[in-house]
DNA sequence: ATAATCCCAAGTGGTTAAGTAGGCATTGTC
DNA sequence: GACAATGCCTACTTAACCACTTGGGATTAT
């Protein structure tokens, strides 16, 4: 029930691109020791980015990788999706239709609506949050001093409210 | 991002057990012919699930496996910590406060607070379904036909109603 | 005594994760 | 045009893990 580090990595460089979306393009050299990834490993993940669409790059001397959208429109689920595949716990409940198979078992499998429910509570959240919203989050945390992080702002600190707001009225739209 | 089958499996394990719960103790024959599942390695997984308190057995001729809870009292989050380890989609925010390790990174760690969300959101869902709730599920699904399973109930029925609650109102009592 | 059952430890074959290594293609700068 | 900096690609590697299987016990109702 773990993330690989594609999708965690992959996560932390969209971040970084987040970070400098107004810049130049940046190196994935940059962007490895920030975040303090091997570069070599983060290329094949921008390569998978890239071919998604969810990145743009530009080759040669003061060439790099910048978003392919605002980050505003790029969510945590997108760069997830990408890397570690359709979010879901259990492959018969996969995102995409087609794996989907019939569970084969005899009683029509009741444990699916679990795994089903599951599914939906973690979409909401991977999807509610985007890169944008990290931005914010890191930069309003800076601005609160490098102490302080324990005993912080439980519910409702800007950010954290986008997931919440999910929940609450029942179905998804 | 998925679940392997020692979670699957031994849920499907302790739901044929919620199923028997006022019979004599089930052989594990019985119950990997029932779920399609192997019956040795089952045998691994009980082995955990004894272990960890969750599920009592009776050795020698008519022996078997029974829950050591009443199927009220066990959820689905029991078995599937037993089985898979602490729910978390990393490491770093690990339910148990043992692998909690401050991230080394430098800034903090921006991503962090999604995978806390990401795994409340989680543990939300599967300690809110019971053994008892698939039980029931099950057995409703059954008097509704064997047809029927398609264009099925939506949102409210019954059991799903668990998970929703759950959200909103704080945790179980 | 026997058959049914649980219990345990070890082995196995395949897949995946998490990188590394090496080479080629492109492009701005001098 | 040479060059350094970058992206792009393929193949390799090592270790771990998954999903079992095998082969033995130990216990207990009949």
């Amino acid at each position: 029930m773990k993330l690989s580090t594609k999708g965690r990595y992959g996560l932390l460089a969209c971040y970084d691109l987040a970070c400098h979306a107004e810049d130049a393009p940046v190196p994935l050299k940059a962007v490895a020791e920030r975040q303090g990834i091997s570069e070599s490993y983060l290329e094949q993940l921008m390569g998978s980015l890239r071919r998604a669409g969810l990145v743009r790059s530009s080759r040669g001397s003061q060439g790099g990788y910048a978003l392919a959208r605002r980050p505003e429109d790029v969510t945590v689920g997108d760069v997830i999706r990408v890397l570690e595949g359709p979010i879901a716990p259990v492959e018969c409940v996969s995102e995409d239709g087609a794996a989907f198979q019939h569970c084969a078992k005899t009683d029509g499998c009741v444990t699916r609506y679990i795994w089903e429910k599951l599914r939906d509570s973690m979409t909401r959240v991977l999807d509610s949050i985007s890169l944008a919203d990290l931005v914010l989050e890191a930069r309003s945390r800076e601005e609160r001093g490098s102490g302080a992080e324990d005993g912080g702002p439980g519910p409702g600190s800007g950010v954290a409210a986008a997931g919440e707001q999910a929940e609450g009225a029942g179905g998804r739209p």
